[in-house]
DNA sequence: TCAGATGGGTTTGTTTTTCCAACTCATCTC
DNA sequence: GAGATGAGTTGGAAAAACAAACCCATCTGA
């Protein structure tokens, strides 16, 4: 698989075996894709904020707990990813509000698995910091189902089909 | 709300406005809490290729495309925190593979809300690089929907209601 | 009226992380 | 035994995060 090297270590300047850092090509990964755009930190609070409805810069900085400058680079980067837009909400003086896009919210599903995960795990589902409120009138318990058939997602029911070289196709993974 | 600092400002050595830093009391979210475990670099590539059975170090350095100090950093830290468990699959030569435990497998929604944002928006759902198959024997189109009515969730059908003070309550958040 | 506050940032200097290449060390293979 | 393999660790340079201060236009209250 990377055999190529191998051709070319007899003659090689270095003369022990100069083994290979992070490879410059990993998997290709639309997960990987998303999180270049979002994973930095700060990204996905960003977008909580402004999910919320809390999109103003001091509002931003006071919520998220981010410093000012790493804020404002994430904002440029999030409004020339086409996730966030920056909306004057009043000339004299000039202020800004961000909102999501379309784009932006359709990472909202990211945001309540991310919560549901926490409010399980680190939380107990016991004093949680917040609680969503779907319009059937229940508190929201975010499931993640297949399209298809509408069943509940369980990693048992999985089989990843790469479509790229240097992938390992498997089913179930537990022994 | 930050009113405390008033009094002391007359006073204070500073001789200009001091205006805080990033807050030292950020909203106390779940999202931030599971961000905190698993938001790093690399963290939730790593936890992929571990749902993929790829679990080994040098196959983790080269599919995920990270520096070797780094992922065995990740590594660390995820194991501590109860998301990965670290199996020797050899003794003499001693050697490791990681394992997503009950509770990593739990985040598994997370990577596959991530991969169909970067499906949809950035791949255009056409030449996706990995197809993942449902046992139910379609395509896997994870859609998030709330437990208690089965509905899709939508952004304009939830409300959020914050424990904790400094919190905005609203609805819909779109004008 | 003018001292100070507010909103939305940018600048400057320091501390942490990342990154990369190389190194280790025990074992296995040719 | 020469070299490869797996699973890391080490050291030094480059990049990012951080904190505090600064900027500038406007508004506010005494």
């Amino acid at each position: 698989m990377e055999k190529q090297t191998h051709l070319s270590w007899k003659t090689e300047p270095s003369p022990r075996l100069v083994r290979m850092a992070a490879t410059k090509d990993p998997r290709p990964c639309s997960i990987a894709d998303t999180l270049a755009l979002v994973g930095e930190k700060y990204s996905l609070l960003v977008l909580r904020e402004v999910c919320l409805g809390n999109g103003r810069f001091d509002q931003l900085v006071r919520n998220i707990g981010a410093p000012r400058d790493v804020l404002s680079t994430r904002l440029r980067r999030l409004v020339d990813a086409g996730i966030l837009t920056k909306h004057a909400y009043s000339e004299r003086p000039r202020r800004f509000e961000y909102r999501p896009t379309p784009a932006g919210l359709d990472l909202e599903p990211v945001l309540m698995t991310l919560k549901e995960w926490g409010d399980r795990h680190l939380h107990g589902n016991t004093g949680l910091p917040m609680i969503v409120e779907h319009d059937c009138g229940h508190e929201l318990v975010p499931v993640v189902t297949c399209r298809a058939c509408g069943d509940p997602v369980r990693h048992e029911d999985l089989t990843a089909h790469p479509q790229a070289p240097g992938w390992t196709l498997r089913g179930p993974v537990h022994p």
